[in-house]
DNA sequence: CACATATTTAATAGCATTATTAAATAATCT
DNA sequence: AGATTATTTAATAATGCTATTAAATATGTG
């Protein structure tokens, strides 16, 4: 169980590689490259990771894992539905922030190739079960107090992740529409765009 | 100016040319993979196309046409903000249900070539001005009328678009952990996540 | 130091892909 | 039919990719 220094070569190819498919996807991203941006022989890379494949599928797994975690981690008490809403809505949304291009490469490698569903799949079930079933008890309390109107977890999940998600997937389009070209004014628009995804799941769920 | 016939070997290659990047996007088709569905020589691809990357956009381009017009066609008279809201929303899912993998296309492309934004921005900006001013009219007056709080038109129409789209997009997820694999449940699914994404958009400018 | 192990490189086999060319065949027209 | 144009094919050049191998270099160990 050795601590693998980040400078070490087998590190650095894992970092390239990361940057690289998660920029361009599997299919655009070569063995080559990597090896080329790291300063080291081809052979390298497969020595350290066997085959493409593999070593995407390192990046790939790590990288969904955090995606999920992000959405489903288990909730803090003591906090009113809105607050927990609030709070997880605008945590999901940094982390996505923090990777823009992940919810690219996701989309991009389960059109791509199937198979790599599993690898969710796996991720997911075992958070999943669970996440729901917490937040469903407590929507279930809410409705019983009148408080909302009867809405399924899974339903207003898939809803926080579709407006999470989609502004960082149409992130590169808005630019253009709405010409958003330096940096201070894409981040007032992601700060008008989070305040609207928490205003419209709120007002969404009310009675 | 000739008719060109649906069975000529020409309207073929660009037929199976859509169906096969749709499936798998630009880099994991091959003018040989298209040449063998057609049952032709893959010279004849070059010899009508000239080029891959033409064929590509020339299907890219209409595919993302259809995909805009469907959210932004002028909208019907006479209706209230909730019935014109309601008829989008259904229209819009529609339409994307129709070409499942459209979005995937789309994301995928942007993701692995930015320069395809370009053809996808020039077939937006003529409709989305028009589209943008006429829908915040709307939306301004019924503010004013105090029956909805103050929303952004831009704002309302990235909601839309990503609940909508983003239904597909993980629509191959949501099989996995709902268990939709019969056709049947999907639909269901499908039926059941439309009408919650209405509710959420309409309920989501309440005042 | 001498030996073993880990890391790195150069070379290359084997394969798939895009695109071009020249030649063959089919269709059209006078 | 004969000439002209359109369509199609086979062959292949040029390129790039993954993966493997054997040899070279560096690192660690007794």
């Amino acid at each position: 169980m050795e601590q693998i220094k980040d400078t070490s070569t087998e590190a650095q190819i894992l970092q390239v590689a990361e940057r690289l498919f998660m920029e361009r996807g599997y299919a655009l991203t070569s063995t080559v490259d990597i090896a080329k941006e790291v300063g080291c022989n081809q052979a390298l890379v497969h020595y350290y990771y066997r085959s493409k494949e593999k070593l995407f599928q390192k990046v790939f797994d790590e990288k969904s894992k955090l995606f999920i975690q992000a959405l489903l981690s288990p909730a803090p008490e003591g906090l009113t539905l809105e607050e927990i809403l609030r709070q997880r809505i605008e945590l999901h949304f940094n982390i996505i922030q923090q990777s823009p291009n992940l919810p690219f490469l996701v989309v991009n490698e389960l059109l791509t190739n199937p198979n790599r569903i599993n690898i969710l799949k796996q991720n997911l079930y075992r958070i999943s079960v669970d996440a729901f079933g917490a937040l469903q008890a407590i929507l279930d309390k809410e409705y019983a107090a009148g408080k909302i109107r009867k809405v399924d977890a899974r339903q207003l999940i898939i809803n926080v992740v579709s407006l999470n998600v989609f502004t960082f997937l149409s992130l590169p389009i808005a630019s253009e529409i709405f010409n958003l070209h330096n940096n201070q004014t894409q981040q007032t628009y992601l700060k008008e765009r989070k305040e609207e995804i928490i205003k419209t799941i709120l007002n969404g769920i009310k009675a």
